[in-house]
RNA sequence: GCCCUUGUAGCUUAAUGGAUAAAGUACUGAUCUUCGGAAUCAGUGAUGGGGGUUCGAUUCCCUCCAGGGGCACCA
């Protein structure tokens, strides 16, 4: 429709000898304005001497006539806005496709034969489950769930650090306070790993001889030269990994790739080494590492390419390769394994500036991949009450938080009629969609400030919120089974506001990948949402002195179609009650 | 010091250079014996300061102020 209003407009300027094409056509923000509005006036007036106005209306003079049969009628407003209305037939029409296209309406082909990566949520094993991770993941599903829509073939990767201090001082606390409870859940092992990294940490920092013994385990993970360490690490790696799993099932995530931080030095340390004086340079050794033996570091000059870049080591100056270059080894393997049109990785803004150096670095070594490497960085929850602490007084993680989020729910609904099957699976979908909503609604760089003493929305701008106008959808859509509207297929004459947004859904899809933002569908579902509850609560539809029951119901089911379809965008489930 | 990023109602957030800056929450007051009140309707209330570009700036540019992040051998 915006192309042919587009089309129509590009000839009118041409029968009036003005040459622009750098004109708008949009959906104004008020209905009241139209369903497509145009700039072309204003834009226009100036160079050929004219009052916005008056050109605004001779360009409606001229395109009158011969408008497509989907307008019912035009007009200039403003300050020389030219507002097209769509007629009925229009969204009687658009409210069928709907109907007809169920879960597949809002696809596209945009991205039809594209293959796309998207690497996120990327914990350590070893280390609990955080609320960043909680963030990246809902993220990253939300953006692999577009470019999916949008019709390319996805690809979820998880990258994860398996190697590294971390693991050595997991495991030395670990072997100090000794193995858990055999008959405790998987969680409850993963969690207790996760204090003992805490107190490993805690003791390389502030007991000498813990330390040493933490590097001495260090070097033996890598080695794996010691075997009662390599059983707790085999333990620790497969529970933590199991952990985070049963977390994925709960967050709707299936993941298609697993890279681990220790299959990538190696791969990563020959490319670097093979590039030394074309893309990499040994530094100097400082008089400190000269006496120790040592060698300079391989570094990048990012500066030298782009002077907002900076400097960084590759390889140190004991000869080990540092997380860079595990990023170098990473970014290979993706395209010789799946050889992507475009790789997607998902961090926070902390990574920004770390990910241009190292992907400047890449695109020197391999120039087709510079183009098809994207970094998208969002910002961190932070805690407005400065309590740090989940409902049951430990540090938050990710999972606590997820946790607590699911018992509100269940506390909400533990008094109604339903089995306690029911109860946890509600509890699931509704505690996820309040965490998910709540990190998607806003727009990705800006933190996100958590709340802890008003806990999560569950009311308005919320996913529950999403989820309950669906659910009541669903509920006449049910009811409806038992009516008749044989006699009441009338169709109305005044087009609804619901049926002004419904249309537009595939639009927002676009948007939403064209800027890889999934704000953009939760802003518009929530729009949509009220929109349909005003609807809800001025029409009652399935009475017997409404005798456009039958199109109000179509209009319902499409309002549910296009919600369930929005939130499965969002990686949020419909729930059938709640 | 340099680089990146963010400043919008009391609070949490929207707004592809466009029309009266849009919601939620909180507050005030209404609706409702309903197809599910986790709802609806009405009211109060905002673009950090100063310049500039433009017919038009929350959006682009400059500057100042304030927060956050990053700048060599951690990940």
């Amino acid at each position: 429709m915006k192309e042919e209003i587009q089309k129509l407009i590009l000839e009118t300027l041409k029968t009036l000898n003005i040459e622009e094409s750098n004109f708008s056509v949009e959906h104004p923000e008020d209905f009241k304005n139209g369903d497509y509005s145009t700039n072309v006036a204003m834009v226009c007036a100036k160079k050929i001497g004219k009052n916005p106005r008056e050109l605004a209306t001779s360009i409606k003079e001229l395109i009158e006539n011969n408008l497509p049969k989907e307008i019912e009628k035009i007009e200039v407003a403003g300050a020389g806005f030219i507002n097209f209305y769509l007629s009925r037939d229009y969204f009687t029409n658009s409210i069928r496709d709907i109907l007809e296209n169920k879960n597949n309406w809002g696809k596209s082909s945009l991205l039809k034969g594209k293959k796309i990566m998207v690497e996120y949520t990327d914990p350590n094993p070893f280390k609990p489950f955080h609320i960043g991770h909680l963030m990246t993941n809902a993220i990253g599903e939300s953006v692999s769930r577009v470019v999916e829509f949008s019709g390319a073939e996805t690809i979820r990767a998880n990258y994860q650090g398996d190697v590294g201090p971390h693991v050595a001082k997991a495991i030395y606390g670990i072997m100090k306070t000794g193995m858990p409870d055999e008959n405790m859940t998987i969680s409850e092992k993963a969690q207790y790993i996760g204090r003992c990294y805490s107190d490993g940490s805690n003791l390389y920092d502030t007991d000498d001889q813990a330390k040493k013994e933490i590097e001495i385990i260090n070097k033996a993970i890598y080695g794996r030269t010691d075997e009662e360490i390599n059983k707790v690490y085999d333990w620790g790696r497969s529970i933590t990994l199991d952990a985070f799993e049963e977390i994925y099932k709960l967050l709707g995530t299936k993941f298609n790739h697993y890279f681990f931080e220790s299959e990538m030095a190696i791969a990563g340390e020959k490319v670097v080494r093979e590039n030394i004086g074309k893309v990499f340079d040994e530094s100097d050794p400082t008089r400190e590492q000269s006496e120790k033996g040592q060698t300079g570091a391989i570094i990048f000059h990012g500066e030298n390419y782009d002077k907002k870049l900076h400097t960084r080591v590759f390889i140190n100056s004991q000869g080990l390769p540092t997380y860079e270059t595990k990023e170098i080894g990473l970014t290979m393997a993706k395209f010789e394994k799946e050889n992507p049109d475009i790789s997607i990785v998902v961090t926070a803004t902390e990574q920004s500036d770390y990910m241009k150096v190292v992907q400047k670095a890449i695109s020197l070594i391999h120039p087709d991949y510079e183009i098809r490497m994207k970094h998208i960085a969002h910002g961190m929850m932070k805690f407005a009450s400065g309590k740090m602490s989940s409902r049951k007084g430990n540090i938050v993680t990710g999972e606590s938080l997820l946790h607590d989020s699911m018992d509100i729910v269940l506390e909400k609904v533990k008094d109604r009629e339903l089995t306690d099957e029911e109860k946890n699976n509600i509890s699931r979908i509704v505690g996820v969609s309040a965490l998910k909503y709540s990190i998607l609604k806003s727009s990705l760089g800006s933190d996100i400030v958590y709340d802890f003493e008003k806990s999560i929305s569950f009311e308005g701008d919320s996913g529950p919120y999403l989820q309950y106008t669906a659910v009541r959808a669903n509920s006449i859509i049910i009811k409806a089974k038992s009516f008749n509207t044989e006699d009441k297929k009338e169709i109305p004459t005044e087009n609804t506001e619901l049926e002004k947004l419904l249309y537009q859904f595939p639009e927002v899809v676009d948007r939403a990948y064209a800027s890889l933002e999934p704000h953009h569908i939760a802003t518009y579902l929530t729009h949509l949402a009220s929109a349909f509850n005003s609807f809800y609560g001025n029409t009652k539809i399935l009475v017997d002195e409404n005798k456009c029951a039958d199109y109000h119901l179509k209009i319902v089911t499409a309002f549910y179609q296009t919600m369930k379809n929005g939130l499965w965008l969002l990686g949020i489930e419909t729930p059938e009650k709640m």
